[in-house]
DNA sequence: AAACACTAAGCTGTATACAGCTACTTATTT
DNA sequence: AAATAAGTAGCTGTATACAGCTTAGTGTTT
């Protein structure tokens, strides 16, 4: 489920909506508040928080590190079955139509590389960090679509020659430097905006 | 408040305890169990987690990194402050007496090199991964009294020679190597333990 | 005597009722 | 007419009641 920054979340009208009562929606969403995806406010409702822009370089700059560990900490060997799920990725990205179905790979392409992660804890926030930065994605896009979709392209590509040869270091620096190519996309974007 | 690995909590004890009811008590588990500090089972109670060694040198490899990261990710300038709580702390460990002493400074020591930390998502995972690994450093101290003490003395008095120069890289890889002394010890006693 | 089944006590998970806070609307006063 | 104050609707935070699960203890059967 996607909900917009800004979105005011009301726990009635959730839980009405999963059928369930208010009590485990809003553990679902304290659990959201930790990882700093929305704001609680007594008395006005659940906001969808729109990351500041420094606290955001900060997390993407952090990933950026994430990514580079990935084959430096006892990574999980990179088999036939992640080079087959990688090239099946790559045909779908020939038929993109919107949003959503480019969203929906980038994130199974995540889900891939996460996959290779050895290290439990680098694995967890490597995760947190694309929750955290993924949606800043999300409403750059619009007007990048063409852009992005092959820059995709391209990085599923780089991603399969480090595959075929077993390299999850090069796997993760591909990463590294496609989530550096966004940072920079990201403040060039908001910069003018917000000064 | 400590509670020693493998203690059952029960709610309603920590409710009466802080005069709350259980509502508020769950918020604070809950966040506790996402951290992986303690698992709640159902008809059961809340268990205090005792880390699997497999997870825990996970935990510390990441702490090491994390580390190395303090004086990169656009460190906070070290200033006389620092210093002077630095030597404060180092006086103290003069005249230790017990565990709970040892560990407050410690952790006061935590805090301070925390608060040098300039990216805001590299200081809560250092936080994070503190509170995870520190409670191993518990259970192992009472066999190493001396030797611990020595070591946080010789750990704060090469923390001030980085200070006075305000080398935040430097701090930071203090650290790191006081920690891997650490993940070397505990590779050491608990192999033999478990296997 | 041992093993199995059943029962009861006690825990977490969930639903619901109530208290406190916030923002918006309306009414009154200047 | 504008500004301020009071009231009200609706939200989150907290307390409480209930349902479901787990385990230990007891009693019965083989």
């Amino acid at each position: 489920m996607h909900y917009m920054p800004g979105t005011l979340l009301r726990e009635a009208v959730l839980a009405e909506e999963f059928g369930l009562s208010r009590t485990p929606i809003r553990q679902v969403i304290k659990k959201l508040e930790f990882e700093g995806l929305v704001v609680s406010q007594n008395g006005v409702g659940t906001l969808v928080t729109d990351i500041e822009l420094e606290g955001l370089s900060d997390i993407y700059e952090m990933r950026l590190k994430a990514a580079e560990l990935i084959g430096v900490m006892n990574p999980v060997r990179c088999g036939q079955k992640h080079l087959n799920q990688l090239i099946k990725l790559r045909r779908q990205t020939d038929e993109l139509e919107n949003i959503e179905e480019l969203a929906r790979i980038n994130h199974e392409l995540h889900n891939l590389i996460t996959s290779l992660i050895g290290n439990q804890a680098l694995r967890i926030v490597y995760d947190q960090y694309y929750f955290q930065t993924t949606r800043v994605w999300y409403r750059l896009i619009p007007d990048l679509w063409q852009q992005e979709v092959t820059a995709l392209q391209t990085e599923i590509d780089e991603l399969i020659v480090a595959a075929r040869r077993n390299d999850v270091t090069a796997i993760g620096f591909v990463k590294r430097n496609f989530i550096a190519r966004v940072l920079f996309l990201i403040q060039q974007n908001t910069q003018p905006q917000h000064i």
